[in-house]
DNA sequence: AGATCACTCCGGCAGC
DNA sequence: TGCTGCCGGAGTGATC
C-alpha cells in the first residue's frame, strides 16, 4: 500500500509527462458500474480530454495532476501504480514486487508530446483507487480537507508540512490511540498503517496509547520518528529491509514475539515488551 | 450538530 | 485442489 514514500516515487517517475498533451483516456469495461465511478466519472471524462499536463505533485498521499483547466487528482490507494506502455514498471511494494501486469490497466490516457503519442497507464488490481477532475477551486476544497503534509518532499504541492508542536497540539486534542491520530490524513496527511507503526516502534509507544496522554517530548519523539522513517524510505528508494516491526515475527531489540492485533480496522504490530 | 461508526468498492491470498 | 473469509484508503450515509 502506497504511503508518502511510495507516492512521490511515483511522482517523481511522472514528471516526464508534464508539458504533453491527453489526447483520449480509455477506461477499463470490464468494472462494475461502481467501481467504475471512481475514474472520471459523469462529464470528468469528457472535461479531461484536452488539457495539457502542466506539473505533476504530491499532497499527503494523493497524486495532483495540473493541467491547462484544473486538476486530476488521483489516489493510488492500495494496488494503484502509473506507467507506461513502452516501459512497464516493477514496483516493489512491501509486500514484495508488484509486476507490471498487462491485466490490471484500468484507466489509459493516450498522451501527446512533442508530435508522438503515448500511453500513459494507471493499474489498480483492487480498484479502490480514484481518478478525479476537479476545477481549481474544488481541488483546493478537497486539498483543504487534508491535514499539513507529513515530510517535505520535492515533490510536494503547495508546501504546508507539520512539526512536532503543531502535532503535539492535536495529539493533546484527542483521547484516540495514538495510531489513529498519526494514520488520520485530516490532521497529518501522508502517514499509512506501515510508517505509523514504524515511528511508534522506533519511540518505544504503544499504538493503542491515548493521544492526550503523550507527553510533549513522545509527540515530538513520534513525529520526528515518522519523518525519519519515511526519509529513509525515500534515500533507500523503498528498500523495506529497514521495516523493524510491521509484518515482523520477532522484536529485533528485545527478541520478543511481535504482537498483531486490530486497531480500528488496521492491522498492526507492536512490540509488548519495549513498547508501553 | 459534530463526532464517530459501519459499510462499500475489489482481487489476492492465507488457511483450510 | 478449490473453496471461503479476510484485508484495507477514503467516501458515504447512518447513528449516537
Amino acid at each position: 500500500m502506497p504511503e508518502l514514500p511510495e507516492v512521490e516515487t511515483m511522482v517523481h517517475r511522472l514528471q516526464e509527462w508534464v508539458g504533453s498533451r491527453i489526447d483520449d483516456i480509455v477506461i477499463d469495461p470490464r468494472m462494475s458500474l461502481k467501481a467504475a465511478k471512481k475514474y472520471l466519472p459523469g462529464d470528468e471524462y469528457n472535461d479531461t480530454i484536452g488539457q495539457a499536463i502542466t506539473g505533476v505533485y504530491r499532497r499527503g498521499k494523493f497524486i495532483v495532476f495540473t493541467t491547462s483547466s484544473g486538476a486530476l487528482l488521483a489516489h493510488n490507494a492500495m494496488s494503484g501504480y502509473w506507467d507506461s506502455a513502452d516501459r512497464p514498471w516493477t514496483f516493489d511494494y512491501v509486500e514484495g514486487a508488484r509486476v507490471s501486469s498487462d491485466n490490471d490497466v484500468r484507466v489509459i490516457f493516450t498522451l501527446e508530446r512533442g508530435g508522438e503519442l503515448y500511453k500513459l497507464r494507471f493499474h489498480d488490481a483492487r480498484m479502490f483507487g480514484s481518478i478525479r477532475y476537479v476545477d481549481p477551486s474544488q481541488l483546493a476544497e478537497k486539498l483543504s480537507e487534508l491535514g499539513p503534509d507529513a515530510l517535505h518532499t520535492k515533490h510536494l504541492y503547495e508546501p504546508r508540512v507539520a512539526d512536532g508542536s503543531y502535532f503535539y497540539d492535536v495529539c493533546q486534542k484527542s483521547k484516540k490511540p495514538i495510531k489513529e491520530i498519526l494514520m488520520d490524513q485530516g490532521k497529518l496527511a501522508g502517514v499509512g498503517n506501515i510508517y505509523a507503526a514504524e515511528a511508534l516502534f522506533h519511540t518505544e509507544i504503544s499504538p493503542f496509547k491515548p493521544a492526550n496522554e503523550l507527553t510533549r517530548l513522545d509527540a515530538n519523539g513520534v513525529f520526528a520518528a515518522a519523518q525519519v522513517v519515511m526519509a529513509n524510505a525515500l534515500v533507500r528508494k523503498l528498500d523495506y529491509a529497514g521495516l523493524r516491526v510491521y509484518r515482523k515475527k520477532r522484536c529485533d531489540k528485545c527478541d520478543t514475539e511481535i504482537s498483531s492485533g486490530d486497531l480500528k480496522g488496521r492491522t498492526t504490530w507492536w512490540c509488548s515488551q519495549c513498547q508501553k
